[in-house]
DNA sequence: GCCATAAGTCACTGGTCGGTGATTTATGTC
DNA sequence: GACATAAATCACCGACCAGTGACTTATGGC
């Protein structure tokens, strides 16, 4: 016969269920995946993902584990505190918007844990949110280590990170403000001109 | 007997069941609310609600035509486009961001349409997406019209405006940033003045 | 008081979901 | 080749969902 329906691979069949479940979750979002729907995307009796691992928030997090959700201050900024701290504030400033950008748009999978987190509230939401939050704190103290002024840029570098946030989640919305394309790289080259143009002006207004 | 169960005015039940549709849906989100939940919590037969409107996508725009989901320029400036051309260009963009989040901050069953159309794509959400794209588009112009350079400030607009429009979805997200609490009144008080000085920066700059 | 109409109710279909107990069967070991 | 083990499957449960056809009954007009 072609092939064995059952073929007793237990890590090939993790394995499976593991990749399965990463695409479901970067095409349909996070809050509309189960187990029905990622035990048939991975060709698997659904017992075999109870088995395995539990749930969903199991297997979330065993895929977090492999491919960190958020990116570190080093893939943000390119370089680690103690480098940054021979930048400018300006620099710092774009390369974290930038940065942030960059890193989140090759994530998709962190991406549909940002809309979740947007559109329901149960405990793993609430965990995600968590997580997300502390690692946000990070960032920032990262970032005055390197010499920010965290104080008076705070709720700014917040409005901004939230708006090319926004826009990362909705490309759609860019359209009708803009006319640049988010969901092209070009795009996204322009869009960086802009927040360089808007950090230049808010520095230069501090200092 | 206490009350007849059947009422038999319709005008009372329909009103019933699309403020029980309000309710649901700025309570949890538009994407988790269906026949059986309006039926219930308007405590109504669902054939009632078949019957009177249609379906889901029927009740949201009975609701809308009675109070439209997005603010007018007027509502959000506070004045209409005339009166806006004697002001200055920073107090324009001013209130146009903090007139945004003002009018938005009280239509609860926009801010679950926006986080629907962040989460889910279907007919309804398409539709959605297109009328308010197209409002967008119409304050641009507006704006224009008042003697705002868009070209010049539209991305810059859009990435700010996008990031309130994400605060005001997502509360939890300026906690970590700004230690600012959007979801009382006075957190936003605060967040108005740093609007004030992005803008203030930003145009000085242009200028 | 009669009765047509329409407001409201009941009961069902077919489908999906999360979750579980019992069973089959491929595989390596001896 | 027999057999224990565990990988994989099957078959089911109760709950919820959208949608529909058939029914009951309150109400207003006569």
């Amino acid at each position: 016969m072609a092939k064995n329906r059952q073929s007793r691979d237990k890590e090939a069949t993790q394995k499976k269920i593991l990749q399965a479940f990463g695409r479901l979750v970067a095409r349909d979002g996070l809050h509309r995946v189960g187990i029905n729907a990622v035990a048939r995307e991975a060709g698997v009796d659904k017992v075999l993902v109870y088995r395995y691992f539990g749930g969903v928030p199991q297997l979330l997090s065993a895929l977090a584990s492999q491919h960190p959700l958020w990116p570190s201050f080093e893939e943000v900024i390119g370089t680690n505190a103690l480098g940054a701290a021979d930048l400018s504030a300006e620099e710092i400033a774009f390369r974290f918007l930038t940065g942030l950008v960059r890193e989140l748009r090759r994530r998709p999978l962190s991406l549909a844990v940002l809309r979740a987190e947007l559109v329901e509230k149960n405990p793993l939401t609430i965990e995600l949110s968590r997580a997300r939050e502390k690692w946000a704190e990070d960032m920032l103290e990262y970032l005055e280590s390197a010499g920010v002024p965290a104080d008076s840029i705070a709720p700014v570098a917040a409005i901004l990170s939230a708006g090319l946030l926004h826009l990362l989640l909705n490309p759609s919305l860019s359209d009708a403000f803009g006319g640049v394309d988010l969901k092209s790289d070009d795009g996204w080259k322009k869009m960086e001109e802009v927040v360089r143009r808007i950090v230049r002006a808010l520095i230069r207004d501090i200092s």
